[in-house]
RNA sequence: GCCCUUGUAGUUAAAUGGAUAUAACCACCCCGUCCUAAGGGGUUAUUGUGGGUUCGAUUCCUGCCGAGGGCACCA
């Protein structure tokens, strides 16, 4: 509609001899008693015409009225120089009718038809927990995802996970350090991990305090790498099978499923190869390391290969794109990751389009903010203790657990139920802002399931749901949309679904979403409170509304990764 | 020092350059209603600050102030 209404809109301007060079603006506006949508092309193009915006205004809205535009049933100028338009009952009732032919999930947008696109997210570390930012940028990463599938694209979801490089080799030194309390192999998931999450703390705090230990450390290290010795390998194999196991457990509990899995351990040997390759014309020796000189880019010196002749992580990135390239070529390849390496990335791939400009082009990163504590604390537990993404989550599930006690349910779905309101009230309070922002998580606040949250979003389906249930299947088949000015609120929130699920596509930006979700919800339950909907006259137009808005309130929840459980 | 991000009610957030800056939380008050009260309704703003561009600026440019991140062998 909006591109219609531009369309004619364009050619009124110029049928008065205007020239169109700054566009046509055509918007909603936030007020609704000022039409379904508004332009402001009067105001704009007053100097140009040599006319006073009212004037301008009045000759447009003539021929537009001329042109009896379809689903267009009035338009009117208002002061300063606005072109409202309204449009008929007819097109909000065929725009019901389109959604329920849709259904709740599948394309919305033909924004990446045909495109096959790369999501690279989650990133975690094996040997190191799942930390809250792993957390965060899977919510973010598997929303983005969602998104492109939802674009029309074939979306390629990838994890890359560091099982080589220092951080390895701390773990490794600090587990050999507490040898007698090694776990079995009969011990559970939990004691493995604590076990080596803790050799891995251990091994940290040495290397920045204990000289020998830093050297044991730094061989270790290179061991990893060569693989050729024996006891280390038994270490490295336990440790790195345990927590791939943790990691899918987490993936698990949070509705992700990867496509494909990358590893620093089998792309570091290319990195170095390509990197090698190109020293002299993108990189440079010196000090025994090979660098990139970012500064000939406004970017800073980065080192790819260090003085050991070891990559590092930034030489690691350089096989893992031409890794990619190989296994799973894409036209887009988006890679998700924390705003502290936002600059890094940029000399990555400033360093990519000199080697292959074709490869950097369709490079694109998203970068988010830190989940922080209320006053821009490290973030801690309600307890005090270090907050992993699991425990997070766990401590959430308690307090749904909370108010799930006096519901009138089965254990078996209460424990359902828990599981995704808990992981839809975390994921909720990630998504609802933009990404690039830090989170000030804050249990109280950030954890509520009123208002502005995902309980609130998932409730308000669930709700919706009933009704239709209430309704029956035979008397849901007899639905039929006919539009009603208590309504109307929905009718224009349910035709602008797509318009915010585009923006959110182009942006990268979930949020945007979450946002319109709320509208939706919040807009859904104020009709529910005023207006009875089974068992009156107007029953099968107002079902037909219901299912709608159950059916895009479930999608927009799904484009956030967030799933409804079947009742609350 | 240089580069990037950011500054909006008490708090947390929203607003492709548009009309009266939108919500939620908190606080106080009201609604037991048939369809799920995790609900609905009601009561609070010099958009950090000084300039500029524009018919119009929270949005773009710029000076200053504050916060976060990055800047050679960590990831």
């Amino acid at each position: 509609m909006k591109n219609e209404l531009e369309k004619h809109i364009t050619e009124a301007l110029i049928s008065l001899g205007i020239e169109v060079t700054k566009g046509v603006v055509v918007e909603r506006p936030a007020d609704s008693t000022h039409g379904d949508w508004s332009s402001t092309v009067a105001l704009a193009y007053a100097k140009q015409a040599k006319k006073a915006p009212l004037a301008l205004g009045e000759s447009l809205v003539a021929i537009l009225k001329e042109k009896n535009i379809q689903h267009v049933k009035d338009i009117s100028l208002l002061h300063p120089g606005f072109i409202n338009i309204t449009l008929t009952s007819e097109y909000y009732t065929e725009r019901i009718k389109d959604i329920l032919l849709k259904g709740k999930e599948g394309e919305v947008s033909g924004e990446f038809k045909g495109k096959r696109v790369m999501v690279e997210y989650t990133d975690p570390n094996p040997f190191k927990v799942f930390h809250i930012g792993h957390l965060m940028n899977n919510t973010i990463g598997e929303s983005i995802a969602c998104l492109m599938s939802a674009g029309g694209a074939d979306v390629v979801r990838a994890n890359y996970q560091g099982d080589v490089g220092l951080h390895v080799a701390k773990a490794i030194w600090g587990m050999r350090q507490s040898r007698p309390a090694f776990p079995e192999d009969t011990d559970d998931l939990k004691t493995k991990m604590t076990f080596v999450s803790n050799a891995y703390a251990y091994g940290a705090s040495q290397y920045e305090s204990d000289e020998q230990a830093k050297k044991d450390i730094d061989a270790i290290n290179k061991e990893v790498y060569t693989r050729e010795n024996e006891d280390i390998n038994v270490y490295y194999d336990k440790g790195r099978a345990w927590s791939l196991e943790h990691f899918e457990e987490v993936y698990a509990l949070l509705g992700t499923k990867f496509d494909i899995y990358y590893f620093e351990s089998e792309v570091a040997t290319k990195g170095v190869e390509i990197v090698r390759k190109h020293i002299g014309t993108v990189f440079e020796e010196s000090n025994g390391a090979v660098i990139y000189r970012g500064e000939k880019n406004g970017l800073h010196t980065r080192v790819f290969i260090n003085s050991q002749g070891l990559p590092t992580y930034d030489g690691k990135d350089i096989g893992l794109t031409w890794r990619k390239e190989e296994t799973d070529p894409s036209d887009i390849s988006v890679v998700v990751s924390a705003e502290e390496q936002k600059e890094y990335y940029k000399v990555l791939v400033s360093a990519i389009r000199e080697i292959d400009p074709a490869i950097s082009e369709k490079m694109r990163h998203v970068t988010h903010g830190m989940m922080q504590g209320p006053d821009g604390t490290k973030l801690s537990s309600r307890k005090g203790t270090a907050l992993t993404g699991e425990s997070l989550i766990e401590e959430v599930e308690e307090l749904v657990w909370e108010k799930l006690r006096e519901r009138d349910m089965s254990e078996e779905d209460k424990r359902e139920v828990m599981q995704a309101v808990s992981v839809g009230a975390v994921k909720y309070s990630i998504l609802r802002s933009k990404t690039s922002s830090n989170i000030a998580f804050d249990f109280d606040k950030s954890i509520s399931f009123e208002g502005d949250s995902g309980p609130y979003l998932q409730y308000t389906a669930v709700r919706a749901r009933s009704v239709l249930d209430k309704a029956g299947s035979q008397f849901l088949a007899d639905a039929t949309p006919v539009f009603e000015e208590v309504g109307k609120a929905l009718y224009l929130l349910l035709d602008k679904f797509e318009e915010v699920v585009v923006r959110s596509q182009r942006e990268l930006e979930p949020h945007h979403i979450a946002t319109y979700a709320i509208e939706l919800a919040s807009a859904f339950n104020a009709f529910y409170a005023n207006t009875p909907i089974l068992n009156v006259p107007e029953t099968p137009s107002r079902l037909a509304l219901v299912h709608a808005v159950e059916l895009v309130l479930t999608h927009s929840l799904s484009l956030l990764g967030i799933r409804v459980p079947k009742k609350m």
